[in-house]
DNA sequence: CTATAATAGTCAAAGAAGGTCAATAGAAGG
DNA sequence: CCTTCTATTGACCTTCTTTGACTATTATAG
């Protein structure tokens, strides 16, 4: 079975489509998947964090729900910068990783580019002592993100 | 007996006529070769390596699996071990940024593509003492170079 | 108000992969 | 034979997922 946490993601995104947000019951969402409801809980805080960029919001009691919130970015510059203020100066590689499928999700970078991204702040590319891998990783990142914004809009001289 | 490894090593190659890349998972294979699952990573090791053509990606935990790729082409390949032997452990930027814009003209990689592993390798995002900075942009541009060409086809599902 | 039922959250432990490395065993040459 | 290179194995490690017991919060019936 290819990953009940993935099917999960998919399955709320999917309802995402249309709208950014939605509201949903927990247990009902993990009765329909015949699964722990702390299951989805996982799901939500490894797929749908903050830096992924969702926002959680519940209640609990009769009634409740959960609700999950695509961020939006108000101008890219802003958006920019509190990426950068997230990074900071030091970063582990989820982080990372989690920001650069925000920034695919939507449509900043391509595929290729998230790749290319992942690939240069990896565990691998950066074979150093761990604390200094944070470090470097941050500095590294925080250029490339500079660099992928700063191109965003000169896309058609591509190739 | 005509070398386990060398048994396994076929069974995967045929595996990979069709596509040029499969997933497996890495007890099952063993359990079919009757081996202990290392000896897989061996083969892995021995067989697929990137001198090979061959790219390893892989997941552990529940649903884990092992994703073999075949890189591009033979001449494309070779091109790709000549540039890895080129940055070898240690380069500056002046060679790392040649080499980009190189990759660039070939049409390898876009120009936006190129900014963002310039940036990764500038001096810059390689906040250390001098001589450590050249090692890292190594590190960082070897594994970059890697992911480039193995996406080189799979363009089309970009965005 | 208060008790109870209906929700959701947390956290630690168990389960399910795959990775590493060093010791041992085999093969191939010299 | 002896050495050296290649294979094989097994013990131990790391990562990711799933579950369950226990806790916290909220609405509603008395």
């Amino acid at each position: 079975m290819a990953q009940l946490s993935d099917s999960i993601e998919r399955f709320i995104k999917e309802l995402m489509t249309e709208d950014a947000h939605v509201e949903l019951r927990r247990n009902e969402l993990a009765q329909h998947f015949g699964c722990a409801p702390s299951q989805i809980n996982y799901v939500l805080a490894t797929r749908f964090s903050l830096d992924h960029g969702y926002l959680i919001e519940s209640r609990r009691g009769g009634g409740g729900y959960v609700r999950i919130v695509r961020m939006q970015t108000r101008g890219e510059s802003s958006f920019l910068e509190a990426l950068l203020n997230r990074v900071g100066n030091s970063v582990d590689e989820e982080t990372a990783n989690a920001i650069l499928s925000n920034l695919r999700e939507r449509g900043v970078i391509t595929k290729r580019e998230a790749a290319l991204m992942r690939a240069a702040v990896s565990r691998n590319a950066l074979a150093l002592p761990i604390s200094a891998k944070d470090v470097l990783r941050a500095a590294v990142l925080r250029n490339m993100l500079v660099q992928a914004f700063k191109n965003k809009e000169e896309k058609r001289d591509d190739v």
